[in-house]
RNA sequence: GCGCCCAUAGCUCAGUUGGAUAGAGCAUCGGCCUUCUAAGCCGAGGGUCCCAGGUUCGAAUCCUGGUGGGCGCGCCA
């Protein structure tokens, strides 16, 4: 538990009044203390059942009996009673509003003390020269908010990325661009795009020869045939390094990596190390040959790999090809061991979408074999795929929805429907700044805000909504909040520095507070550290953006209700008010940061 | 065939280790801007939590068996 949070507390308080033959910890009362279904019935409900066995009484006897004995020397309840199976706890405002509000509102950081683990987290994995896409999108949003979690809990986090640089695509995209293109000058603002389609071209054109050889097209047969030839034959002489084809692949491969650089910079996402397919493919092949010597490998039909038996529908996991050449996961195992070797890591996390599962479940076992100790503390976080309304993304259907033509359509949109009106009062820069930070905003949280396990089916007229709960919801909300801050302060009514200092001179203000959205307030913003624990614990930003939308949603209330009003407050009720709110702005941020996304100015 | 995932309001989804009357957004209908930003707030309607068994004080949640959908399953990544 946070020992600073009102359930700590809470569970301090109730604790000793427990009957000892419950046997229960003071962190497994916390654990069990739960919000009532009607906030009437009080902050906290702590429910008897679990004692009912070890007592032999009924759960309600229970409970009255330990609402009846609960003295509360700290004065922190002002109320507890007996409903049923529960006992419901309400809290003194004032005094739980001393308790919390003081971090939050002086903007200390919510970072966990350091847990000493370094954990690698791999994500992004884009290929050059293919299109970056919305698929991509949802595993960049959701590594990078990982990276951030674990950060946050405490652990020295290595962002890392793995290009795929080397393999048979590159080779359909070279032969498009050698043999088939008649103009080989890029568009100079987008080489990395145009390279994506030139590699789609080339895979739509092989798979329509490839159709039509099969309804017996002679003439397509041979044309597949000789493509086929030509990309087999630039797959050979790039394996061999030739120097010329070794040119054109530097060159192109250089398009891709600025596209992506610049993908990444807008989307504020950064990496600590990125490896190369290319770095891993030879010492794969080296590894696969050490340790078929060693006997930990086998030789099936040719090809050498290792027999799983723990994958019992495909227990032979290949690890190089009849050919001699490698294959994903034999470069897999060398920057495995790459990662262990140059970042001494505790832990390795992997970002893949869930269709590789059965993949990573052969990596680790295989690197356990190998007889690395990291393979127990490996792990892949699956994510589901972000569809079309017409079915999965496939270039064939030409309806890939790429990153610069959705980042285009949103920002367009945003201007068109709301920063319009700021043009001529605001600077062009901070429209611009502002138009981007809410496209991301929208952009991020839509990733995010499903579950890893769900589909998202990626409707760009749904996404371009922004009611409701949505990245620029939380966003609106702050930038609403910010703005009550800066108001107060025009008339000078700002928070009182020194209430930062003393507990005593907190607790004397917040004890005018006494609205029911105040109170609702204070206990969403309470709710902070543990949800943040949970989402790093689980690997699963979702529960992040669920907090934030609630979180939102109670500091809207309070700030439509007519009886919470900050700038008009007076004295000690307007300090309690103040501080809430820069509580609520900090939380927000909080929450926000580890999403990747931040708060505008104004909006 | 084997393995993994999903099924909750018209649509899209939440639902912490099993707990009080199953929630939210969108959509529909009705209210609230002379007072801190209406991308907001309040209210209404809308449910066989896929089905059938089981476990127990209690099941959307756990177990078993089905049904429907998605994905994966040796030389792609």
């Amino acid at each position: 538990m946070h020992p600073g949070s009102l359930v700590a507390a809470v569970a301090r308080a109730l604790h000793p009044v427990l009957p000892a033959a419950a046997g229960l910890t003071e962190d497994e009362v916390a654990a069990s203390l739960a919000a009532p279904p009607d906030p009437a019935l009080g902050d906290f409900a702590f429910p008897c059942f679990k004692l009912a066995k070890a007592l032999r009484k009924g759960p309600p006897q229970i409970a009255a009996e330990i609402a009846a004995g609960l003295a509360d020397p700290a004065g922190l309840f002002s109320r507890a009673v007996a409903t049923g199976p529960y006992v419901n706890l309400s809290l003194d405002l004032g005094r739980a509003a001393a308790l919390v509000l003081p971090r939050l509102a002086s903007g200390e950081p919510a970072r966990r003390p350091a847990t000493g683990v370094r954990v690698m987290v791999e994500f992004s994995q884009p290929n050059t020269h293919k299109a970056f896409h919305v698929g991509h999108m949802r595993n960049l949003c959701l590594g990078d908010s990982l990276v951030r979690l674990l950060r946050v809990a405490g652990d020295d986090v290595v962002a890392a990325n793995y290009l795929g640089d080397v393999g048979a695509h590159i080779a359909k995209c070279l032969w498009w661009y050698l043999d088939r293109l008649h103009d080989r000058t890029p568009p100079a603002d987008r080489r990395g795009e145009w390279l994506g389609e030139l590699y789609a071209a080339a895979s739509n054109q092989l798979d329509t020869w490839e159709d039509q050889a099969q309804a017996g097209d002679v003439a397509a047969a041979s044309e597949l045939q000789q493509a086929k030839a030509r990309t087999s034959e630039i797959l050979h002489r790039l394996e061999a390094r030739e120097p010329e084809i070794m040119a054109v692949w530097q060159e192109t491969r250089e398009w891709s990596l600025e596209e992506f650089a610049e993908i990444y910079q807008w989307c504020d996402v950064g990496f600590d190390r990125v490896f190369f397919e290319s770095e891993v493919d030879e010492p794969g092949l080296k590894l696969v040959a050490e340790f078929l010597d060693k006997g930990v490998f086998v030789v099936s039909n040719g090809a050498v790999g290792v027999v799983n038996d723990e994958v019992k529908h495909m227990p032979f996991f290949m690890l190089r090809k009849q050919d001699g050449t490698s294959l994903y996961s034999t470069k897999d195992l060398a920057l495995a061991r790459l990662k262990f070797e140059e970042y001494r890591i505790d832990r390795s996390v992997y970002v893949v979408d869930v269709r590789q599962s059965d993949h990573f479940r052969h990596v680790f076992l295989t690197l356990k074999k190998m007889g690395f100790y990291q393979a127990e503390r490996c792990q892949h976080v699956p994510y589901e795929m972000v569809e079309l309304p017409d079915g999965p993304m496939a270039g064939r259907k030409g309806n890939v929805v790429l990153f610069r033509s959705l980042r285009q359509q949103m920002t367009s949109h945003l201007r068109k429907t709301w920063f319009q009106q700021f043009e001529g009062q605001w600077s062009p820069e901070e429209i611009d700044a502002a138009e981007r930070t809410v496209a991301l905003g929208a952009i991020k949280y839509g990733m995010l805000n499903r579950d890893v396990n769900q589909k998202i089916v990626f409707d760009l007229a749904a996404w371009l909504n922004l009611d409701g709960n949505t990245g620029p919801y939380l966003q609106y909300t702050g930038a609403r909040a910010g703005s009550i801050l800066r108001e107060c302060g025009e008339v000078g009514k700002a928070l009182d520095p020194a209430l930062l200092a003393s507990e005593a001179a907190v607790q004397a203000v917040t004890a005018s507070l006494q609205e029911p959205q105040e109170r609702e307030l204070l206990l969403a913003l309470d709710r902070l550290p543990q949800t943040l624990a949970a989402a790093a614990e689980q690997l699963r930003p979702s529960i992040v953006c669920t907090y934030a939308f609630e979180l939102c949603r109670t500091f809207n209330r309070f700030y439509n209700a007519d009886n919470c009003r900050v700038k008009p407050s007076e004295g000690p009720l307007l300090q309690a008010r103040l501080l809430l709110v820069h509580a609520f702005v900090h939380a927000l941020r909080e929450t926000l940061a580890v999403l990747g996304i931040s708060v505008p100015r104004r909006m």
